[in-house]
RNA sequence: GCACCCGUAGCUCAGCUGGAUAGAGCGCUGCCCUCCGAAGGCAGAGGCCAGAGGUUCGAAUCCUCUCGGGUGCGCCA
């Protein structure tokens, strides 16, 4: 399946049948040899470092195993392995390699690329999780779409994913939120309402002050805050959430798990969370010292319930009890993350904003501790994203009404468009998002150069279909794919064949990123390798009567077609079939 | 003061968990349309990978320190 992985197995077979005869002695750890393509194409399709890494640990020079190495690599897919270098061993493989892998791809279709490295693996990622007290904004986009991506990738990879929301319902935030839906409960029931500095002044409310009223008529009105708090923030809070969820779906966006903050309030879970972590001795009674260098004004000493997360890393102890004695946003979330400990998972990713980085270390700790070191925790931190408009900063403010909400950016961008854009850069690095940029059609825009790879192939489908050949996949796979000769042909098929390894790379690493830059880099070789066909009418894809080489050309376009479907697949992102 | 992230071509950024001579786009220079879509492609110029040490066969990548930018640092989540 994976051209990669096999070879790597060729070679350690080989260093075991060098270990039999003596060459080399037992129990050399091959851990660290590599099969990868070299940067240098004159290096040959693949090197392997085995002889420079078993060099030392065998005791032997490099060139010595290099080369005896190769005498037991050549076979009819390796037509050389050269030791090169400092003990690089270059193999250069039969071009039948690469038409095998035009097979594959095509017989796999969308699956291709599709691995078991995961094994089965329970992960768990949770991201979003914006506050139920509004509209997703932009600042939410790039999370969603990263989670979103992650999750496809890891599924894809063999993982069997949990896509989960943690709904932070249970702070002081969702009572600003009530009192605001209050006052427009107000205004609908024909009152002045009292939108007072610290409460939400968006007109989003103004709908669910109505249905208030619709539900409560004017029972609520002039009564004490304490009468209807709780059912206001209930309902406010709900009313929230299924706009959220309306905000995730326009993206494309699904969730499997939404967790309630504030359902794990009175249920002992926190309690019992805590009691786990004070088994293990790491829950006191103590005073934090204030933070060095910049003293907090209204700072006084102050005895706290505090979590030792010093013990698992982190630089100071934790409060989990605030003074009056009420929980500290920390603690419920040590019981959330117990709880998917508990549920089973055997990996953990959290997608949170970079102004959380201070958040990761005592989480990670705690989900050490809770789990004894079992379940690791990866949290991804996702770097802002800077508006552009005209190439002029846009910028955002609430008060100015220039407030740009997540269906602001997909009704103006696309789903499609957003989406791939906020996976051109790496999660830790900002990204800047030009409203006319993203919809420009020209190679300065990579979703537009990628969908028009995907264009350029669906359109030599339909000109080959129109030529009368068969271009179904069975008749594809029936083609004679040792016409496909030419070096610039076989370096796009070498591009499909990178693909499986592509996504490995990317799963282990949490790095969904790194397929839309494959996905634009496969694109820039279809239109490199299309307009050679200009000059040179051999490369072209459709030979005027010439059915069997056509249709071997085809193939080749069709596995790197499959490519970019696959690729766009994770990314959530619909291959075009033509430009308009 | 401390912690985390970042520093790569003029600009915006990749760099496959340590591989060979450092990559792309934009911008700049010069080419390619009796063409399967030029909405593209080819070629060239452009670099002390912030700096200094260290680890080893080998460092943009790992470790230490320095400089510069961002984020955060007990009753906000």
């Amino acid at each position: 399946m994976n051209l990669f992985t096999d070879l790597r197995g060729r070679v350690t077979d080989a260093l075991d049948q060098m270990t039999q005869a003596g060459e080399l002695p037992a129990g050399l750890d091959y851990a660290n040899v590599t099969v990868e393509p070299p940067r240098d194409p004159a290096h040959g399709d693949m090197a392997t470092n085995a002889a420079m890494v078993l060099a030392k640990p065998a005791g032997m020079k490099p060139r010595d195993i290099a080369e005896r190495l190769a005498a037991r690599l050549a076979d009819d897919r390796i037509l050389s392995a050269e030791v090169a270098g400092p003990g690089f061993l270059n193999l250069r493989l039969a071009p039948s390699v690469w038409h095998e892998v035009i097979g594959q791809a095509i017989r796999a279709g969308k699956d291709y690329g599709r691995s078991a490295i995961g094994a089965g693996q329970k992960v768990n990622v949770e991201f979003v999780s914006a506050n139920p007290t509004g509209p997703m904004h932009v600042g939410h986009v790039r999370g969603a779409v990263f989670g979103d991506a992650l999750a496809n990738l890891l599924a894809f990879s063999g993982h069997e994913v949990t896509r989960e929301y943690y709904i932070n319902d249970g702070g002081a935030q969702v009572d600003v939120l009530a009192r605001s839906a209050y006052e427009r409960y107000r205004e609908a029931n024909g009152l002045e309402p009292e939108i007072r500095e610290g409460l939400y002044p968006g007109d989003y409310l103004i709908p669910v002050g109505e249905a208030l009223k619709a539900k409560y008529g004017d029972s609520l009105l002039d009564r004490p805050e304490e009468d209807w708090l709780a059912e206001v923030r209930d309902f406010a809070t709900q009313a929230m959430m299924a706009m959220i969820r309306q905000d995730l779906a326009a993206l494309g966006v699904r969730m499997d798990v939404y967790s309630s903050e504030k359902a794990l309030y009175g249920t002992g879970q926190i309690e019992a969370a805590i009691a786990r972590l004070e088994g293990a001795g790491l829950i006191y009674r103590g005073v934090l010292e204030p933070p060095k260098g910049k003293l907090p004004e209204d700072w006084e000493e102050r005895e706290q319930l505090l979590f030792r997360s010093t013990a698992h890393g982190d630089d100071v102890d934790r409060p989990i009890q605030k003074s009056d004695g009420s929980w500290t946003y920390f603690a419920p979330d040590i019981a959330y993350h117990w709880d998917k400990i508990d549920r089973g998972f055997d990996a953990l990713i959290d997608v949170f904003g970079a102004d959380h980085g201070g958040y990761v270390k005592r989480m990670q700790a705690a989900v050490r501790a809770l789990s004894n070191g079992r379940v690791p925790l990866d949290i991804k931190l996702i770097q802002l994203v800077k508006l552009f408009k005209n190439g002029e900063p846009f910028k955002m403010s609430k008060r100015a009404g220039t407030f740009v909400t997540l269906r602001d950016v997909v009704e103006q961008a696309g789903a499609d468009v957003t989406r791939f854009v906020m996976l051109t850069r790496k999660n830790d690095a900002a990204l800047d998002f030009d409203f006319d940029k993203v919809l420009e059609q020209s190679k300065d825009n990579p979703v537009w150069y990628v969908q028009y790879a995907s264009a350029r192939i669906h359109s030599v489908l339909r000109r080959a279909a129109e030529a009368g050949i068969d271009v179904s996949d069975s008749s594809l796979l029936s083609a004679d794919l040792a016409r496909i000769a030419h070096p610039a042909e076989l370096d796009l098929a070498r591009k499909v064949a990178e693909w499986p390894r592509l996504v490995e790379h990317a799963a282990r690493a949490h790095e969904p990123h790194r397929v839309a830059f494959f996905l634009y880099e496969i694109a820039s070789e279809l239109h490199s390798l299309w307009n050679r066909g200009n000059d040179d009418t051999s490369l072209r894809f459709v030979q005027d009567g010439d059915s069997d080489t056509t249709r071997a050309k085809i193939a080749l376009v069709r596995a790197v077609g499959v490519v970019i479907s696959s690729g766009f697949g994770i990314l959530g992102v619909t291959p075009a079939e033509e430009m308009r």
